[in-house]
Parts: C-alpha cells; structure tokens; sequence
DNA sequence: TTCCATGTTCCGCA
DNA sequence: TTGCGGAACATGGA
C-alpha cells in the first residue's frame, strides 16, 4: 500500500492523533525494523522526547521531535500506523510502540517486516545516504526539472517513474496509474517519448499523487475511470471497456491497457 | 501446494 | 556509467 499518497494519510493521521504527545517509553517487539541505529540507542533518543512536526519524503516519515533529530519511519510494502489509548489492544503486527505520557500510544505495523524504524540529527544528509530524490510533489519538481531528470536516460519510464533515487513517492501502482492516465506504454523506452509527452507525464503524475494524496491514499476513494481499481486478472479498462494486460518490468507486475497505451 | 504481493538493497552481467 | 534481472528479506492470502 505505502506510496506516495499512502503516507500522506500516514502524516495526516500522524498528525491528528500524537502530535505534541511526549514520549514515556517505547517497546520495540521485532529488532529487523530497526534501521542503520541499535535499539537501545534508538529507544533512548526517543525517551522523553515530544513530536513537534512531521515531513513527507517520497515514501518516507520523518517525525520532528523536539531538540532530539528526527524519527525516520518508511511503511516498506505492508506497514501502517494505529493509534490507540488505554482499553484498546495492540493490533497484530505492531513492532514497534511509542507509548505517550498521557497513556495513549501509536504503533508502526509491519506485517513482513520490511518497514523500518531509525533515527537521524540531519534529514538532508539522511537523504543523501539514502541517495533519495527531490518529492515528487515538491515544488522545485516543475515540467523543466522533471524533463532534465529523465534527460539522457534510456531504460523504460516505468522502471524510472519507480526510481527513489530520480524521484521520491512513486512506486509500482501509482507509476502504472500515471503511465495510464497518460497514454504511455509501461515498456516505452525514455529516449523514444517526445517532450510533449513528457508534459503530458508530468501534468499527469501531479494529478494522480496530489488527488490520491488528498484522500490519503484510500483506493476505494478514487475516480472509476483510474485503472487503480480494475489492475487484476479479467480486469478491464475504464476507458475503452477493453481487456488490462499484466507485463513484468523491472521485476514488478505493470497493468495497462494495449488500446489507450499503444506499444511505442 | 504454489504463486503472488503496493518496497528496498545488493549482486552479477551487458 | 547506466540499467536490467534476479534474489533476498518475511508473511499471508488466493
């Protein structure tokens, strides 16, 4: 589920159920989340601590605590958060707590363990080690800086959309929504797409991730006529009501439609 | 039972 | 140098 727009409901709920909450303690119930710092040392940065600001990132969560660096949170392919109180029980999957002053807590589920859990003083160098692109709703990303980041590239949009490293927030369904929304074939190779439709690329990616963003990613709140909720066997494409075919790229499943997105 | 899954990282290879 | 394909990570649903 994480993408882009999923952690932005991720922040949004962040935001609405533990910001300016002081941290008591914190459980960690799996050590495998924890990313690039010890448990221990993790835990004891977040004692005490309040959570002042949270900042999106492409996929991932940065959690400002005061005076303290930053809580660093990413979803991986299955995580979530869950906030709860007193009375209510710890959803299966929670690896890792923050258990608030006020007996209230906020839990990081990771079903298979490829979320992570760590902990930075400086978010631009953390971004650097993680050699992770602009957001790719940042402002500085307009039609000039998203044309020169794919310039020069040959391999397929699809694999490059993906790419944390030219942009930060799209992953395997958005990127086949944006290419669909578009009209542009998975498998097309960059250096084979005009500069019209690049245009078109980057009008289109803006539109998808800020409209699903609002909605904090909740599929089911999407338009009918996105190939979001039709990319499964026997689907068919909103559009022209065709047949969606699956093809591997990059190693991932990509859901298009041959009519609307013709072969290059 | 086998296949597949919204992410990232690492390796070998072209 | 760039990019691809595959594997690994770990779990559960179809």
């Amino acid at each position: 589920m994480p993408e882009l727009p999923d952690v932005a409901g991720f922040k949004q709920y962040l935001d609405a159920t533990s910001l300016h909450q002081t941290i008591a303690h914190t459980e960690c119930r799996d050590d495998r989340i924890v990313q690039d710092v010890s448990r221990q040392g993790l835990q004891q940065r977040l004692k005490g601590a309040s959570l002042e600001k949270s900042h999106r990132r492409g996929k991932w969560l940065l959690v400002e605590l005061a005076s303290k660096g930053y809580l660093v949170l990413h979803f991986g392919m299955t995580g979530e958060l869950t906030a709860g109180g007193k009375g209510k029980p710890l959803p299966d999957h929670s690896r890792f707590i923050l258990h608030f002053q006020n007996d209230t807590w906020l839990a990081i589920l990771s079903q298979r363990l490829l979320g992570r859990v760590s902990h930075t003083e400086d978010p631009d160098r953390w971004a650097r080690e993680h050699d992770l692109g602009p957001d790719a709703l940042d402002e500085s990303v307009d039609t000039r800086a998203f044309r020169e980041i794919f310039q020069g590239r040959r391999g397929s949009i699809k694999s490059a959309l993906m790419n944390q490293s030219l942009l930060a927030g799209i992953g395997n369904v958005y990127s086949d929504e944006i290419l669909f929304q578009a009209g542009v074939h998975p498998a097309a190779r960059i250096d084979d797409l005009s500069q019209d439709t690049l245009r078109t690329l980057f009008r289109k990616m803006n539109h998808v991730l800020r409209h699903a963003a609002q909605k904090g990613g909740n599929g089911s709140a999407m338009p009918d006529s996105w190939l979001l909720g039709n990319r499964r066997k026997a689907g068919t494409c909103p559009r022209c009501d065709g047949s969606l075919r699956k093809t591997t790229i990059g190693g991932r499943t990509s859901w298009f439609c041959p009519a609307c997105q013709p072969k290059p």
